[in-house]
DNA sequence: TTTGTTATTATGTACTACATATATAAATTT
DNA sequence: AAATTTATATATGTAGTACATAATAACAAA
């Protein structure tokens, strides 16, 4: 009873509004008329005119790509068109209790691609200061004042950000940044604890001196164990 | 003149209307009070009153969470928040012409990067029927009959297309999906046209009969143009 | 138990009115 | 004439009212 639309076999309607519709015009709108940052929009009135909407309705489609970053207003001056903000949307429902499992693992695998695939790009941009702050990182950890579960996981953080942060790539960065509660989340319900057999101190060693292949094999050791987990699934 | 921002090193204030405060604010209160998907909001008007906003203005803000996927409301019974779609958004301002150059090497490195980390993924899901399919791409390319720039590049994204669909991950082959114009439109600029050493043949005979590392050297040399472009970036 | 009818009500849409910031023009001073 | 100040016009921002509409719930009929 819980899902009749998987039981019955028939997709429920979906109820466009008409700032839904408005939304999407507008998007239109913009690129097949190919504005460009800096370019103006026309007034509300008239777009609304154009349409044949209300002002409400074509202020709510309005306030998405505000949301967006896609358009700038201020008053008097009118609307632009302007960068948006790609991954501000995301970030803003990035919560692990409101997104679906499925979805879930999804970008949890999608972590791991990324942690497999940034050898390359890392080796290219990577500093001996950069190096040596990851050093200091991973050397944090090992004293054994510090062993709480808070304290590990903090570094455990602080470790994969810096080598993201040494990408020199900021939206990769920001990404990385953004599923972090979704790693959280997943491992925190995961039954034995985490634990390759590869240290953040063995990683910055091979970053030190070994090769982007024996980086890369240092990695999929460090992550070995949710390797592991993904078979089974 | 261009950038007075830059050019004088100050930050212009961000005009925070109501409808960006409700919205922060909404986001806030549902997380705050730990909603998960099925549960109803509050009624409009009840929203607004406390809020001390119109109803117009926490419309906007509604209409907004609304696009994200977050938010589901129908006549009379009300609102209900549901599964966000994560990637909707982006998809929608995933324009070339609009996003900022850096972003967008960004997002052209990003993708390098899964390319080169999804072998492990890829050969946990890869099966006998994919790789066929997968073969009968590479194969369709090299015959002499089809020789124009437009088949090249949907075979090319047709084949790379491929390959994340057999990772047996949605939210990545989505998110290389919307990829796609971003890489079309760095690579249509490059000088010289792109090639690697490591044809799709190549891959797919990889794939078929390497290990996991021989397959991942083979795209990393099918990328390696790419690559090089990034080094004296 | 199912089907049909009706009353209720929260969202959806439209319209009016006014506040406010700001680009442009006009007036003033230097 | 140039620079500064003041005034004006106007597009966006916000508030409020009114009504349409769909979906729920309660009830009645088959």
């Amino acid at each position: 009873m819980e899902n009749a639309t998987a039981r019955i076999g028939i997709e429920p309607v979906n109820h466009r509004t008409m700032a839904d519709i408005v939304e999407v015009n507008l998007l239109d709108y913009l690129r097949k008329n190919s504005f460009k940052p800096g370019d103006a929009l026309p007034r509300e009135m008239e777009l609304a005119n154009a349409l044949g909407v209300s002002r409400n309705i074509l202020r709510e489609a309005l306030s998405r790509l505000r949301m967006l970053g896609l358009i700038d207003s201020r008053k008097r001056r009118g609307m632009i068109l302007s960068n948006p903000d790609i991954l501000g949307s995301m970030e803003k429902v990035m919560d692990p209790l409101v997104i679906d499992d499925n979805t879930l693992k999804d970008f949890f695998e999608l972590r791991l691609t990324l942690e497999m695939g940034l050898a390359d790009i890392l080796y290219i941009r990577k500093t001996p200061e950069g190096i040596a702050e990851l050093e200091q990182i991973a050397l944090a950890e090992i004293a054994p004042t510090k062993t709480d579960a808070a304290f590990r996981i903090k570094s455990e953080v602080a470790f994969h950000g810096k080598i993201y942060q040494m990408t020199g790539n900021h939206t990769l960065q920001r990404f990385q940044t953004m599923l972090l509660p979704i790693f959280g989340h997943l491992v925190a319900q995961e039954k034995k604890p985490a634990g390759g057999k590869v240290t953040h101190l063995d990683l910055v060693g091979l970053l030190k001196n070994g090769t982007i292949e024996e980086f890369r094999m240092g990695m999929k050791g460090h992550l070995e164990h949710h390797f592991r987990n993904l078979m089974v699934r």
